[in-house]
DNA sequence: CTTTAACCGAGACGGTACGTCGTGTCTTAAC
DNA sequence: GTTAAGACACGACGTACCGTCTCGGTTAAAG
């Protein structure tokens, strides 16, 4: 499974046998795109990065930008996960709890440093429409959200974990904690926390 | 204890004997403003409301908006409190589990209909300054997040709560729940979780 | 020669042969603004004549004004000058007194009505920087000055005038007795003053 | 005759008999303000200068201002001319050409350095409305214009003069070209201006 | 020797306009 | 048909002053 891509990215008439007329897509502009907006995110805020100043560094026109992504979020959002790479499939440990805190880690390791704050300004600015929330629920946050539930639910089975447990209230414990620690004004999650979550996650999940 | 102003009210020298000098800070144009807040936030989110529609609904100059607020996030965090009112202190029920119960349905009360939207809202919007996101959190959740880790901690004491459980990740945990919901695209609290949560609540706190 | 429009409308690299890039001036926008300075001016002095006010009136962002013209100054006196029209040489009467006579009619028949006191509200208005004041000297009272110069030089060298003038400083006087005319409170030039001003003007430059 | 102060200084009820009543008017205040306005004249235009900073500067409350003079125009003006000290009246000279020389001479003086700047910044500014443009013309120009009209007619009845010249064309010709110099960008009448224009001023007088 | 009235400083008030920035759209010529 | 460039209408920003107002306090003449 791939995470690495929003899928903006095909040009429009994407599923007819034959060749698009006229110029191609510039992968060339692509790519300077989620590069500059990669180097921006080091300066500067989410809030105070303009689409006019990422066409600027990026050496492109605002209408490139606009033609293949519908807001700000969108391209950050790509950008970002055009970082985090494309997203395996854990092997599978020895128990589920033990699965739990190796994607619990995994997701972690995601948001150490300046990833998590960004993320968070993300997830902040996409609260503006019902449009961009969805983006990047479904981008992001929704397959690890699945991937925890699944797991969940298998300990459930193998009765590792509590029979009486509520999936998704639990997801939203853990995941809630985590984004809600980093919207509290933590700079990142320190040691002690991602240390911790994943132990006290186990905790409340077995029986 | 008092939730329902924020610290900005106080004309600037406020401590001492003497009386301040020049023209007192008009109380009517402070109401219409919050006011028109409330009012407008019926209508437009956070984000698309603006000093100047503010400045204009109140009948005011906006330099009477930037005296007395430092930002738009200020105003707005201060409007709502000044519609939730007071916070009385809870009276102490038999059980601590029963008080974290009857925490947590106060706290889901307040962000029952529009508010719980807005507030998340308003939360998103502070995410764009260290100074705005201190303000928010400690003029609005810090108060919240104390209470319930003091009733955590006593009944850790009673014997009531897990000893190795800790506190402040558990804070995190439910607190957490509630705002990543509203985050992630729930217009509302439904009914299903405004009721699981507190009872999976103790079932991760209790031994 | 042409005194209609200022050197403000050459887009910035004006004399290369290659075509510029991206969208063009637009001619619409142009002669709106200008069209909506002039009829803003029949209601309005030009000190209460504000760039947002030509900006609303003219259908027009306010950008758009300030990305061509540097201040209020050089829009008015755009606007002014585009109604006076182009400049064309006088033609040579018999002798230079007449010659002077015609051109002094001209310039006083230009500030009829409301436009001596737009002029010299343009003129008081400029005062408030070098800038702005060599902008209307130069593109306006500048060559009324040469041509008039020219014509007491060559009626100088004819014998027809005084061999001993100062020609500057009569210039100085003519213009500057207009000037000050209209700037002590008069509100057009009277049908005295622009009988009696040509024909003292011939006395005071004949031997 | 006095040129030193403007009319508005009296309290109101100026003409009866008795005293008023009441605190009287702060001769302190008075003094600091006009000093600080000629204090900030060295160091900002006329336009620049805000009542506001005035009042900061003098240490007086902007009541104090706007209780004395009707607006910024006539608190500069009355600064000035504070400065200027008394006008008086000129001992007659052997011929009246002479004393016409005298009086250009002692009129252009005053104007050295930065005051004709600085007065030619007041004319421009009192162009914006009837009430300052007269409030500045009788308090200054007219006075020396009526000396001047006086001189003029004088030497028209001694014979110094010729018969057939319009006196107030001649006035505003002598002045006008003084106030069209300042007005033209030059930031203080020269030494060649100041030496001919009386000079030429007679020439033109004379038969 | 108290009242009364006008003054004073400070500074908040409702406004207006400023000049700038960013939005998303558009219109060119070049490729 | 896409691209870079960049002009466009629009809306909001935060600031500066305007002229007015409302306080507490002062300073005199009048009662």
């Amino acid at each position: 499974m791939s995470a690495s891509t929003l899928k903006y990215h095909e040009p429009t008439p994407s599923e007819d046998g034959q060749k698009r007329r006229g110029r191609p897509r510039s992968e060339t502009s692509k790519k300077s795109i989620l590069n500059a907006v990669n180097r921006l995110l080091l300066l500067s805020s989410v809030k105070d990065l303009s689409i006019e100043a990422i066409a600027k560094k990026a050496g492109v026109g605002k209408t490139t930008i606009y033609r293949w992504w519908p807001n700000k979020v969108a391209v950050i959002l790509d950008a970002l996960l055009s970082q985090f790479g494309s997203m395996q499939d854990l092997p599978t440990s020895s128990t589920t709890a033990q699965s739990v805190k190796n994607q619990l880690e995994r997701f972690m390791r995601l948001l150490k440093g300046k990833n998590g704050k960004i993320l968070i300004e993300i997830m902040a600015e996409a609260q503006s429409s019902e449009e961009t929330l969805t983006l990047f629920y479904e981008n992001f946050m929704l397959q690890h959200e699945e991937i925890m539930a699944n797991l969940i639910e298998e300990g459930k089975e193998k009765g590792e974990f509590r029979k009486n447990l509520n999936t998704a209230l639990a997801v939203d414990m853990i995941y809630g904690s985590i984004v809600y620690r980093l919207m509290s004004g933590a700079e990142t999650l320190d040691e002690e926390f991602t240390e911790n979550l994943p132990k006290e996650a186990i905790n409340i999940l077995k029986i």
